[in-house]
This record gives C-alpha cells, sequence and structure tokens, in this order.
DNA sequence: CTCTCTACCTAGTCATCACTAGGTTAGTGA
DNA sequence: TCACTAACCTAGTGATGACTAGGTAGAGAG
C-alpha cells in the first residue's frame, strides 16, 4: 500500500470571482439555514463549494463579511418577492396574500434561514439584529400601507386596525414558518394562510 | 508590586448540592435565551453562578446534561401555564386563551429562551428538535380537544377546523415573540392577543 | 510562447472551549 | 475534636475553528 488517498494533485477548478462569490453566497446561505451562522464554519461552506477554507477567506476576509453578503443577497430576494406580492392596492392587495404561503412552501430552505438566524439577532448589538429590525420595518410598512390603502378607499371597514391586522398576519408567516420545522408529518403551510386570508378578508371588507 | 491580583484567595461558599443545581439552572437558562445553547459557555454560567467551570461540571457532568436539565426545567413550568390556561373547557377554554399575552409579556426572559433555542433545533438529530417537536404536540393535542368540545357541545360552529384555528394561533404567539424582540418600539403582544382571541370568538361561536 | 496577475493551496498560528486529573477545604456526624 | 465526604479549585489537554503567510498554477494579454 503505498501513498494514501492521492486525491490526483490539484486538480484546480479556477473561476472568475465572481461567479465564485456567488456560489459561495448560495451555499453559505443554504448551510446558515441548517446549522445557523455560529454553527457553519467556513471550512465547511468551502468545502461545499469545492475550495479551501484559505481559498473562500481569498474572496470574503473574514466569516462576518461572507455574513453580510449572503444578507445582502436575501435582503435583496425578499424585498423582490414582497414587491411582487403587494403590487395591487388596498383591498386586493390584502387578497393577494393567500398567496404567500405557496411562496414560502416553494423554498423550505428560505425558511430555515431567517429561523436559524433570528435566534442569533437576539443581542441588539450584532449585524443580525439590525437585518432584522429592517426586515419587519419594511415588511410592517408596506403590509399598514395597503390595509390603509383599503380603508381610505371605503373597501374595508373603517374601523380596522391596520397595526394589528398586521402584527398578526406577519406573526402568522414567522410562526408557522417555525412549525414548517416542528410539527411531525408537518403543517400545510399554503392552505393555512389562505384560509387565514379568506377569513380575514370577510371580517374586514365593506358589505 | 508583589502578587498581582491577590483576590482574596479561595473565598469558597459551599452550598448544598440540590440549591447550587437550581441555582446553575436558572443561571444557565437566562444565558441561553440571550446567546442560545451554542453561544453561550460553561464557563460563563458558572462564573455568573459564582463558581468556575470545573465546579459546574461537578454538579453537570456534561454541557449536554446542564442542556438536558434546563429544558425539564422548562418542560415543567410551561406544562403548568399551558395546564391552567386551558382549564375550562370548549368554547370557555378559547375564551380563556386571551389572557396567554399577558403570560408572555410577564416573562420576557422566557420568550427568549424559546426564540434562541428554536433555532438550534432544526437538525432533526438534536435533543433540542424532540424538545420543541412534543412541546407543539403537547400544546397543539390541549388546543384541538378545547375546539373540539366547544364543537360537540355546540357552542362552536359545526364547520370550524380545530386543526386549522389551532395552528393558527400557536402560529400567532409564536410569531409576536420574535416581533418582541425585532419590530422597533414593541409590539403590544396582550393586545394583541387579546384581539385577536375576541375576533376568534366572535367568528366561531353559535349566534 | 511567455509574462503576469491572481484564484487558490499548504501549512501553519492563536484563541476558545469542553472536559479531566488531582489537590484542597468546608461542612457534617460521631 | 477528629475524621471523612464531597463541593469546589488549579492547571492542565486536546479538539476545533477563524484567520495568515507565503508559495503554486491556471488563464488571458501581448
Amino acid at each position: 500500500m503505498p501513498t494514501p488517498t492521492p486525491t490526483r494533485r490539484t486538480r484546480r477548478t479556477r473561476r472568475p470571482p465572481e461567479a465564485r462569490a456567488d456560489e459561495i453566497v448560495q451555499t453559505a446561505r443554504r448551510l446558515f439555514a441548517t446549522r445557523g451562522f455560529r454553527g457553519t464554519t467556513v471550512a465547511a461552506v468551502a468545502a461545499d463549494v469545492g475550495i479551501t477554507d484559505a481559498g473562500l477567506l481569498h474572496h470574503f476576509p473574514t466569516k462576518n463579511a461572507l455574513l453580510k453578503a449572503v444578507l445582502d443577497h436575501h435582503t435583496q430576494v425578499g424585498a423582490d418577492q414582497i414587491r411582487a406580492i403587494l403590487a395591487p392596492q388596498g383591498l386586493d392587495g390584502i387578497r393577494g396574500l393567500a398567496a404567500w404561503g405557496e411562496v414560502m412552501e416553494s423554498q423550505p430552505h428560505l425558511l430555515g434561514f431567517e429561523i436559524a438566524l433570528s435566534s442569533e439577532a437576539i443581542e441588539p448589538a450584532s449585524d443580525l439584529h439590525e437585518f432584522f429590525t429592517a426586515r419587519y420595518t419594511v415588511l410592517r410598512r408596506w403590509l399598514m400601507r395597503t390595509f390603509q390603502q383599503g380603508v381610505d378607499a371605503g373597501e374595508i371597514r373603517p374601523d380596522v386596525d391596520p397595526a394589528h391586522e398586521t402584527s398578526c398576519f406577519v406573526a402568522l408567516l414567522d410562526g408557522l414558518r417555525l412549525q414548517w420545522f416542528f410539527a411531525d408529518g408537518g403543517v400545510p403551510i399554503a392552505d393555512r394562510v389562505r384560509t387565514y386570508v379568506d377569513q380575514l378578508v370577510a371580517r374586514i371588507e365593506v358589505p
């Protein structure tokens, strides 16, 4: 038995930096989603991409820089989705929320990502805290505006409280996300959201 | 300058093992709530108690043993609360859920605990995953039974789906917990829960 | 073909942290 | 008062993981 695991010395596949950086961010997002930020090692991300940890740190100088890039990417994607769903105004916008559950179900890794990171974002000092705070603020502002449009247009009862409805709907989404992971047998997120929105519309629309 | 930091050699305060173990579990729960399990070191818990890490490991042989003790304690306390709130049967049990928000608001450290640990519970292998799964199962079973009692007693409309209402209520609680930490200015959890339950009761009760 | 630039590697360093071996002293019971 | 148990301590060990210094080779420019 000669050399143990010869491993075909240095089969390097060199890639343009931008493409490699994208690949790293995608992989990191996937691993963060299952093991969290602290629970994911730089080496693990690098191995999944097919390079070494030192190789990865050539693209992102520190682990925190990688986190920042992942959060930026995530924010970008999330904002696009929010915009798409909340494009219609007023009550139609609210009706459109029924589709949100399907969006969530189609991207389970995305669900894990936010759960995994939310815990590490509790201490107010962290980058993560800022990220989550910003995300909530944006989402709530969009939703509240949509409710308010409906009220102003006379489609929604004037006694409906946009702040309350917004809080509850966002809470529903976050809570269902958790159940997706922990309830045995799985929770039909899309069904739950659709039914909730149906009941919501029935309750708030002007007859 | 002789000895640096003399630190009053060995001011040992020795305590009976049971009292010390309790103290350690309480402290660990508090630290887990802000930094998570991975983010909390054994030494940090020990220092907060006033002993060394080795001293702590005399009471709990490994960090995982400590986690298990904390989870057991948490489960005990949580189960007592669930039982107390869901003591009334049927529609009255549902009406009683309005008080849940106040219970949550009165124990913010308890909120953090579950958020902090839920993220590390995503991977199905961990002790934590089992803990959360069990917790959800118990809570859902209690709630579904209460809804079903109401339907059977003719207090709740027969077309109400207990599984759906249960999912949504639990999701609301979990989601509000998150908002408690991330929404600027804070979310009035108790108000949100009470209003939600009022609307729920109005929607499902037989006229 | 050669030159150069840089993506990537090898081989470390250093800090952190769970855990251990063995000593020390505070209480407790006789 | 005198052991004796055990709740602590000191001082490690080894594993892990972020990050670094300096070398190597792939690929486009000329």
